[in-house]
Order: structure tokens, then C-alpha cells, then sequence
DNA sequence: ACATATTAACTGGTATGGTAGTATGGTATT
DNA sequence: AATACCATACTACCATACCAGTTAATATGT
């Protein structure tokens, strides 16, 4: 077990802080599905009781990110396609009709921080940086959303995300095109701006779509970490 | 304080048995939205030690049914009527989408079941069940949800649907058009029967907009129990 | 009588020890 | 050689003890 660690930022316990290095290990397959990890190893890594780690394992087990066996012990949870499409699935529902409000009014301040968003974007796939791509790409999204006043159903839906988010760091991994991403993120600003009711409805469908094409490749390329269905 | 507590169901945790008890205490506002409640108390109340009673409250915690400032107190979180609209609006938008896809097509059995299941809203209505009809209700919508193969969806809603929850229990106190309810959900099942797509648009919309138009009045009727904002 | 200091009784957060169930590897038995 | 058995070393789960803040009632000084 090699976990990422990072400073703990103030005002939170040590449990909180648990779980955000817990999480973000996970998500970024650092901890492989599948794999195996104990509270008191994570408590002697991290130099803390097991207490906090528990706590820490509770939320991570409520968001099906591990799961654990009584007396026996706590393993990361594969990747369920089935969750995958699940989120999918809201995300589509979800976001169609944000989008549409989108495009009928949306405050021009936020339309420049979505423009500054865009050409970072264009810079971190430019630079080949693609984790820093994939959190510009969340930020893009929930910015939409705060735009039209729903920021807080977006973060419902990075709740029910988190399996899906491994599924885009392994098509990261696995080199993908992210160009095509970058293309239809221009036309969703682009139908935001003009007030493009159709296009918007056009391309958010096909965008997240988009993201889940390679999903039965990356299924036989690394089989391990999926769930047997 | 005053639980109402049941037996524990085999195969679970201690801490899942209070997990299940204080939800339902929650839910059917038996402890009230901003009053308190400790972790000790809990214990004391149900002869367990602090920590499954813990564990429970993270959970809890998550779902935002309860928050806890450190070293000072937990308390049962004040009803959010924000969070109420973003579930109304979540819900809105999947069930659309559902209620479309139901129109369509749908196993003929389970069809069976939910005219069942409007039988026994009939009857619950006429017994002044309210309790049972709720339970009713949504086994109702978690059916349709399962016609469609979308079941597990449902179930992220009902993880969001906590607040909303109470809300309904309150317009049970408060007393309400029921009939109303059972009306459109005659309704509903009717455009699924017939395949008949346009009604059930039209009827999903005012179904789920209907079960908040009270809002206000239970607001200035119990301002207690809601968030200030 | 009033304002201020003190303390005692709480709280949630953390550490730790004990318990029961599970997997494993070695040993004795067949 | 194969199998049954048992000791051991894990595990998550639960109980308990301690800690560090918060609060409110009490004591104290003016």
C-alpha cells in the first residue's frame, strides 16, 4: 500500500481527513479496485488511531466506494458498470434540462469564467496534463449548473459520480480523445452564448455519451478492476 | 426523548440496527427538526456503547438528516426547503424521463402490481391509513421505476428525497387532498396501460409539483421546523 | 446587587483493548 | 498422499477510557 497524502487542512478532523486521502486515492486507481485495505494499516500509515479511519471507512462504504466484510475484511469496490450507467443516465436527464435553461438566461459573469475555463482546457490537453483537464472539466460543468441556480444538484450528482470518475481517469491512462471533448465543450458555451436552444439539447446528449464509448474496451484491457456481472 | 425503536433485523450490525432506528425517528419528525440529540443518549436509550451509535450518525450526517459541531452538540437538521426543491427538481427530471420510457414499454406483471398497489392506496385512504399510503406511494413510483430497469436509480433519489420526506409527513399531520393524489396516480398508471405517452408528461409534472404547493402554509404553520434562510 | 472568575457537567473526537468470526498453514491421522 | 484437525494470525465490530473544547450554573470579589 502506497497511499498519496496531503497536509490536512485546517478546521477539518482527522477523520475528514481520512477520508479525502482515502477517496482521491481511490478515484485516482491509486488504490486498484478489488484490492485490499485494513483499518489498521491505513491507521499506521497515516499515524492515527483507528478510529477516524473507521469513520472514514462508514462514508467511503455509503458511497460504494469499499465495501466491507464483517470479521473479514474491506476491499475496494470494483468498478459497476452498472453504477456507471446509472450516473449516466441522471447526468443525461439532469443536465439536458439545465442546459436548456442554460440557454435561455445565464449570468454574463459566469459566461467569461466559462470562456476562461474553455482555454485552460486548451492549454492542460495542449500540455498533456490530463488529471489537471479532468478537474477543469468538472469545474466547467458545475459552473453551468451554478449558473442557473441548481449548483447544489451538482453536487448530488458528484456523489453518485464517483465510479464513473474512475472509469475517466482510466480512459485518461488509457490515452483517449480528448480533443473531441474539448470540441463539444466549444459548442455548449457556444450554444450558452447565443442562446442556441437546439444545439445545446444536441450536444450535451452526444457528449456524455461520448464519454462512455470506450467503456467495453477499457473492460477487456483491464478486467480486473471491473465487477462480474 | 422518546424512540421508537423495533427489533433488530438479523444479518445486520448493531450499527446498522441504529442507523435504521434514528432514520425513522427523523422521518416521521417523532425527534423534531432542531431539537438534539447525543450520542450518549442514544447509547443509554439502546444499551449499545457509543460507537455503533457513532457510526450511525456519520451515516446520518451524510444523508444531512443530522449535523454535529464538535464538543458542543448534534442536532436533527432543521427541514431544508432548498433541498426540498432541488429533490423535487431531480425528481422531476428522472421521472419524466421514466414515466416516458414506461409508456412505451412495460412488463405486463408488474403492471399487476401496481394496480395492486392503487387498490391498497384506496384502501388506506378510506382507513385513514396516511402512514401506510405514504409507504404505499412510493413503492408505487419505485415500481415504475423498476419496469423500466432503472430501479437502482430510484434508489439514489430516495437517498436525496430524506428532507422531502418530512415534508410529506407533515402535510399527513397537516391533513391534505389525498384523494388528489391517488386520482393522479390512477392517472399514471392509466398512461402506462394505454401507452399513452402525452398524458403521462402532462401528469408526472403536476403530481410532483402538487406535493409542494403547501410548502408555504406548513412553513408559516410550523416555522420550527424549517431552515431559516 | 452586579459583574466577573471558576468550576463542574456536558459534548463530540480520538485512542485502545477485547471479542467473535474467518482464512491460512502446518501437523497429525488415516 | 490425501484429509481432517487445530493453532495462529489476521479481520471488522463493539465497548470503554480519555481528551479537548463548550456551556451554564455557581462561587467570588467588588
Amino acid at each position: 500500500m502506497n497511499l498519496v497524502i496531503e497536509k490536512q487542512k485546517l478546521g477539518t478532523s482527522v477523520g475528514d481527513h481520512v477520508y479525502e486521502i482515502i477517496k482521491k486515492n481511490i478515484i485516482n486507481l491509486n488504490m486498484p479496485p478489488g484490492s485490499r485495505v485494513s483499518e489498521k494499516e491505513v491507521s499506521d500509515l497515516l499515524n492515527v488511531s483507528r478510529t477516524p479511519v473507521r469513520e472514514a471507512f462508514i462514508k467511503l462504504s455509503k458511497e460504494q466506494l469499499i465495501y466491507a466484510v464483517p470479521q473479514k475484511g474491506t476491499y475496494i469496490s470494483h468498478i459497476d458498470l452498472e453504477a456507471v450507467e446509472d450516473a449516466r443516465f441522471i447526468r443525461e436527464c439532469l443536465e439536458k434540462t439545465v442546459i436548456s435553461m442554460a440557454t435561455e438566461s445565464f449570468p454574463e459573469d459566469l459566461i467569461y469564467v466559462l470562456e476562461d475555463n474553455f482555454k485552460r482546457q486548451k492549454q492542460a490537453i495542449k500540455q498533456k496534463k490530463f488529471y489537471d483537464f479532468l478537474m477543469l472539466d468538472e469545474d466547467f460543468h458545475r459552473t453551468i449548473f451554478v449558473g442557473v441556480n441548481k449548483g447544489s444538484v451538482w453536487s448530488y450528482i458528484e456523489q453518485i459520480n464517483t465510479h464513473y470518475k474512475r472509469v475517466r481517469m482510466l480512459t485518461l491512462i488509457a490515452d483517449v480523445n480528448w480533443l473531441g471533448l474539448v470540441d463539444q465543450h466549444m459548442h455548449i458555451l457556444k450554444s450558452i452564448k447565443n442562446q442556441d436552444h437546439e444545439l445545446g439539447q444536441e450536444v450535451i446528449s452526444t457528449h456524455i455519451k461520448k464519454l462512455i464509448t470506450e467503456q467495453e474496451e477499457l473492460k477487456t484491457r483491464y478486467p480486473q478492476y471491473f465487477k462480474i456481472d
